[in-house]
DNA sequence: TAGGCCATCTGGTCCT
DNA sequence: AGGACCAGATGGCCTA
């Protein structure tokens, strides 16, 4: 195979002279540094011509429907990234990776807020249902329940949030909303989250996810 | 200019 | 066997 021919979009090049390239597709195709793909089967090499074009084009298509759910998540943490005095550039979207530690809060959140409800139950019906188990995941049935604009977090729980190191304020913006600072989310799970660059990867337990592959 | 973020290509592995 | 998933590599764009 020659690595300079791009072997995805027939007739389309991703950076050739002259063509029009999406705003992402502004690169040339990546020259393969591994070893020479291994024949699949009896190919003769139009054929693994073809078979790399639909491969790439599934696993592009694989990566854009990633985007596409990144994008719904983040439209439900629009009210969470719009703050003007984030320091990031307003408008700017949030990356993915601050999407999900967002989400993952977001969902740790309701977890407490639903045993601090469920605790003040127990005090009106004088049923004790304190030890209750927060359910591991709230979002069973795909419903997210965030309404746009309408903020569920208060001030007051920020406020009594607390940093976790103690470098790290929280923050505690205005009319209840929650600010997004790069590196300092503030949080209102029990205080124990923080996302700076610092502290907030090893805030958590990382579920040691067992890889598939044996690499 | 460095670093963050991203899209894409690619080969390996697992699953159906 | 083919598709899905994953991670490494690469290079472009953008911001501080």
């Amino acid at each position: 195979m020659n690595p300079l021919t791009p072997l995805d979009i027939p007739g389309v090049p991703h950076c050739s002279p002259g063509f029009s390239l999406g705003p992402r597709m502004h690169h040339a195709p990546v020259v393969s540094l591994h070893r020479p793909a291994k024949p699949h089967r009896d190919l003769n090499p139009q054929e693994q011509l073809e078979l790399r074009r639909k491969i790439n084009s599934r696993e592009r298509k694989r990566m854009q429907d990633l985007n596409v759910a990144m994008d719904a998540l983040r439209e439900v943490m629009v009210p969470y990234a719009s703050n003007p005095t984030s320091s990031q550039t307003p408008g700017r979207r949030l990356s993915k990776i601050s999407t999900l530690v967002l989400a993952r809060n977001y969902i740790l959140l309701l977890g407490s807020s639903l045993q601090e409800m469920r605790r003040l139950l127990g005090e009106v019906s004088g049923v004790g249902v304190t030890s209750a188990p927060v359910p591991r995941l709230l979002l069973a049935g795909g419903c997210w329940p965030v309404v746009s604009n309408q903020i569920l977090l208060t001030q007051e729980a920020f406020s009594s949030g607390g940093s976790a190191n103690g470098k790290c304020p929280v923050i505690a913006p205005p009319s209840g909303q929650v600010e997004v600072v790069p590196g300092h989310w503030g949080n209102a799970v029990g205080g124990n989250v923080c996302l700076c660059g610092v502290c907030r990867l090893n805030r958590f337990g990382h579920a040691t996810t067992p890889t598939r592959f044996s690499k």
